[in-house]
DNA sequence: ATCAGATAGGTGAACGTTCACACCGGGCGG
DNA sequence: CCGCCCGGTGTGAACGTTCACCTATCTGAT
């Protein structure tokens, strides 16, 4: 009984029933031109042998394409897994299936293993280019199938005009935003710990949230200091942050997102500094745990989830030009403001 | 140039390479009777027609399955999102591709919903039963197609011997172990911070770590207060642990997860409650951020990646019975004290 | 009565691959 | 020198769908 027994295919249903495949076909399809009775049958077929459509058949066959592959590095980064839910939620209202696909973040993959992880040549894709891997993987596609892929990353509005065949927010406006902010607070200037990408290491890579801190302290004419490079990992951001929180001379600190602000919060605890009394800290991304630490902290919401969606959208209208272009829209990134920033304590 | 022309199929390059079709597939496939001169010509025919071979066509014709489907409620929680990274490890390493459909927490999906989500009967697939949507997944699953698929979720070890089909690792003993620790520590009881599946009101769900916890409780002559139920949400969680924090009886909070130790942690922060002083707080699941919270989370680490793993070898030893069973092999959940607990104050 | 047009349904090819098997030539043991 | 085996290759069917096109039957207006 619970043998591996065949699946049953269309032709096994048209045979109980007494039609052909192809009416088999029209029914699960739910064309109208099938009479009533027909379609009993059929269906009465159908449950009795437990039938399910094979999607692998149906896409071969020359049906729509109904399937998005997305490429990504790292998914226990917020930012990602959320866009990733918003990429799954978009196609599963269409009936689409969502496959996935993690880049090794230390493997340097070769162009051919990038390929290789694509189901079929013209396979619609999403990346997530966010760090190097991604970059990667996006120029790759980028070569092979300009117009069955689009990235997602951070991008200024002009590139992201430029580009039809990319998505992101653009997180320096909320990046300057936020270092006003702390200026206006009192403080004579901010610091800046970099996610990966902000470094500027990689190729095409921006510094989006390190460039709209840097100009409001340019424009500010306030010293701009050395950005901090961190990975992404918390554990790295403790270690990288510990200059930082020792310097009696730092009073803020804009954290490239979240887990680095926390790492922060962390390391400035232990060096003896009160937050937000001796060091303002603002994260970024607003993830789920960051108003429930303690002291609250202080970020920018970001909607990934609806970037996620918006990803989709636009990939639809590549892949298939009958769909009209998406006009992106989501919330701008927003500053919230907890507790973990205050005036300096001077 | 970036106009959708055809891509190349087999029969392409067997018709430039000038042999059959099916040399093309050997060479393809590395069969080794193959005449050295034969595979370059196929080879370099190959590489000018950027021919890619198209898996499901290949997944159709008979060849191997090389595809398992995922199916979870909430990729947001640490312990499907890691070990969905375990999965795509493993799967990736023997070149299988991974799909994810996500369920709907508040929607109950009819059994036709779910068998939809699967790309055709018989198809792979492995299941986060940790919550009620994936319960349910389980059990259609489960008469559907019981040879190929698994469940992940919190067992007891007589459940995982009994069921074949299940993976997980026994969190109540490491509950139990949590507890005792705190009445070591000198409580006089420990209170329960409940995840969903832990209230016991889904069919099949059991409270494996609220069953630790009052084992213990009920062996020591304790009293065993009525367990605390929480969503899987931080907000919820923050809203249900209230009356426990406001509550100075209280000394002690095993926590469902981390998450759930997080908003403990804030909502005894605001009653004025310190931690671990007049408080102690034992999360679960030892997710990133937990080592890096101010004060430290004390906490059950558990390697879920490795529970990934190991239900992907599973799944593939239930498809393909020629693949040896393999042994589940990860480690125990441990007890991880930081700086949340510690002695009552009184 | 007849014929256009709809309605219901069928037929065969195509999608890109693998599998089972048949074929051909040459080296080797008898 | 015959037959056998084996390396190397081709042939045709199968996988489960959809698509394009064709054929009946029924309707109602001419």
């Amino acid at each position: 009984m619970a043998q591996p027994k065949k699946a049953a295919s269309i032709w096994d249903v048209a045979r109980l029933a007494g039609v052909s495949h192809q009416t088999v076909s029209r029914v699960v399809n739910g064309s109208p031109r099938v009479a009533a009775a027909t379609r009993d049958k059929v269906l009465e077929a159908i449950a009795e042998l437990g039938y399910r459509p094979n999607r692998l058949a149906r896409s071969l066959a020359g049906g729509a394409a109904e399937s998005v592959t997305v490429l990504t590095a790292d998914t226990s980064l917020y930012g990602p897994e959320a866009a990733l839910r918003g990429i799954e939620k978009a196609a599963r209202a269409l009936d689409w299936s969502v496959q996935i696909s993690v880049l090794d973040p230390a493997d340097t993959h070769s162009d051919a293993d990038i390929i290789a992880r694509l189901p079929r040549a013209g396979e619609p894709t999403i990346i997530m280019a966010h760090d190097e891997p991604g970059m990667r993987a996006k120029q790759v596609l980028l070569d092979q199938q300009p117009h069955a892929m689009v990235a997602i990353g951070p991008y200024t509005a002009e590139e992201l005009a430029a580009s039809p065949w990319l998505v992101g927010m653009d997180d320096g406006k909320a990046a300057a935003e936020a270092t006003r902010y702390l200026l206006d607070l009192g403080h004579a200037t901010v610091h800046h710990l970099a996610i990966p990408t902000s470094t500027g290491t990689f190729g095409g890579g921006k510094a989006h949230r390190a460039e709209g801190w840097a100009r409001v302290l340019r424009e500010a004419g306030r010293p701009v200091p050395e950005p901090v490079p961190s990975g992404w990992t918390i554990a790295e951001a403790f270690k990288a942050v510990q200059p930082l929180v020792a310097d009696p001379e730092v009073t803020a600190i804009l954290c490239g997102n979240d887990h680095l602000a926390l790492a922060t919060m962390r390391a400035a605890h232990l060096a003896g500094r009160s937050v937000p009394g001796d060091l303002s800290i603002v994260g970024f991304d607003n993830t789920p745990f960051s108003a429930y630490t303690t002291p609250a902290l202080t970020t920018v919401n970001q909607d990934f989830e609806s970037v996620g969606r918006g990803a989709f959208e636009l990939l639809r209208h590549r892949v298939d030009g009958s769909i009209p272009r998406p006009v992106p829209g989501w919330p701008e990134p927003e500053l919230i403001v907890r507790e973990t920033s205050g005036p300096p304590s001077s």
